[in-house]
DNA sequence: TATTGTTATACTCTATAACTATA
DNA sequence: TATAGTTATAGAGTATAACAATA
């Protein structure tokens, strides 16, 4: 576990290198995320990112100013932004995975292409696991 | 990228659950790498984590007031301190890493013991590697 | 009364710049 | 002049508490 803090501080030293102003990690995390699950409330997307909701809002704030994602209130409870990624969103997410790819090799220098593959296989597998279940999914969004 | 900066952050907010006030997740991390490594100056320290010499200042501070590290100045270059782990470090260690096993235990419930160790050895090569090379290493201090 | 999202605020962590001492 | 460590300070990141709207 420290071992991925310190592997995790590591590159995002080296994404400093590569990512300008905009996105910061964060916002990948979210977008990556988004993408994987689908849509999903706000409150959602705290628990699975391990993110207080007063600082999702924020976070939310600079990815929709951006027109990456698109909240909307959920009709079934009216409390509820239903947060999902847009086109534009999906765009931003695969061109800043291609700018990754510069510093990945380097932090992942000392791995075969099959040994990244299995690793990223393996941390897939685990975030999946360790995200909390989401369930009271809106019957409009069955992509949640 | 995203996806260890996704998990590490998960496995931080499991830590909190584990650990009180001390040590936090950067000390187990500095501590960690001075046992694998052993004694290194500071400027060694804080590029092996990526980490400003202004706080590693205050890191070391932290844990040389437990007496969990020393500090002793380079008889070869008096502007150099000597970071090395005592044996109460290296005993604090080991403790807490027996008490972040709950925790990693829940984070990587997913994946199989052989996975775990998988998953472990990749990760110990990609920081090994990912670390920029020490040298000048004083002569009395053979394990740098 | 409980929950979702929001705002305001404080605290932790990290980065930048200037300083001391050694080389 | 350059480097190792330190200090002071500012900025980014994150958590806590109180609030409005809805259930």
């Amino acid at each position: 576990m420290p071992l991925i803090d310190h592997l995790a501080r590591l590159g995002r030293r080296a994404l400093d290198t590569v990512l300008q102003d905009f996105p910061r990690p964060r916002h990948v995390v979210a977008l990556r995320l988004l993408h994987e699950r689908g849509p999903m409330p706000q409150h959602g997307l705290g628990a699975a990112l391990s993110l207080d909701p007063s600082n999702v809002v924020g976070l939310l704030n600079e990815l929709e100013e951006r027109g990456l994602v698109e909240r909307r209130r959920d009709p079934a409870d009216r409390r509820r932004h239903i947060v999902s990624l847009s086109a534009a969103g999906t765009a931003e997410l695969t061109q800043t995975y291609s700018r990754l790819g510069l510093a990945e090799d380097k932090l992942f220098s000392a791995l075969t292409a099959g040994e990244r593959a299995t690793l990223h296989q393996l941390l897939v597998r685990a975030v999946g696991a360790a995200i909390p279940p989401y369930e009271a999914c809106p019957s409009d969004f069955p992509a949640c």
